[in-house]
DNA sequence: CGTGCTTACGCCGGCCGTAACTATC
DNA sequence: GATAGTTACGGCCGGCGTAAGCACG
């Protein structure tokens, strides 16, 4: 786990897309989406649930979310 | 700034020798020293004050340090 | 078919360890 | 000469973008 995971997580989450939160972290939208995966791996839980077309966050990503921000929030 | 950088500080700092901080993060000593150098790099001030063979930390080091454990707390 | 996400793939930069050098005791 | 730190260097792995594939509306 890393900043780079925390900051991809958290624009996705407060944006509701990859494409978007890959337009704010000027990266591309695989490239964000590869971080998205890495860090469901790690934890070995998924993050999100497909809805539709859009990303939905899973419960499990809510506690997640809690301390991405607040570290990030610190940077 | 990242956190491998916090994390090498944190404990050159805690042990007051590259070599241990090297040994505790399981890198070797230049791996250590080179993470330092680009931290001081970034930010453009010299963090530590070599004291013969040891390393103290500058003054301009302990506001660092108090936010990079804050940070690393929440790890 | 347009939009969005993932998979595939090759390139390139950065990180790591080994080795050599410098300095302090 | 032992111990500690830095500098030099080459290899390798990971992250990036491009492109292609897949899914949904």
């Amino acid at each position: 786990m890393n900043l780079k995971q925390l900051r991809a997580f958290s624009e996705v989450v407060k944006t509701g897309s990859v494409s978007e939160a890959a337009r704010r972290l000027h990266r591309t939208q695989p490239a964000v989406s590869a971080v998205i995966s890495s860090l469901e791996d790690e934890l070995g839980i998924a993050l999100f649930i497909r809805k539709g077309m859009r990303l939905k966050p899973a419960p499990e990503a809510q506690f997640l979310l809690r301390e991405a921000n607040e570290i990030l929030e610190l940077w």
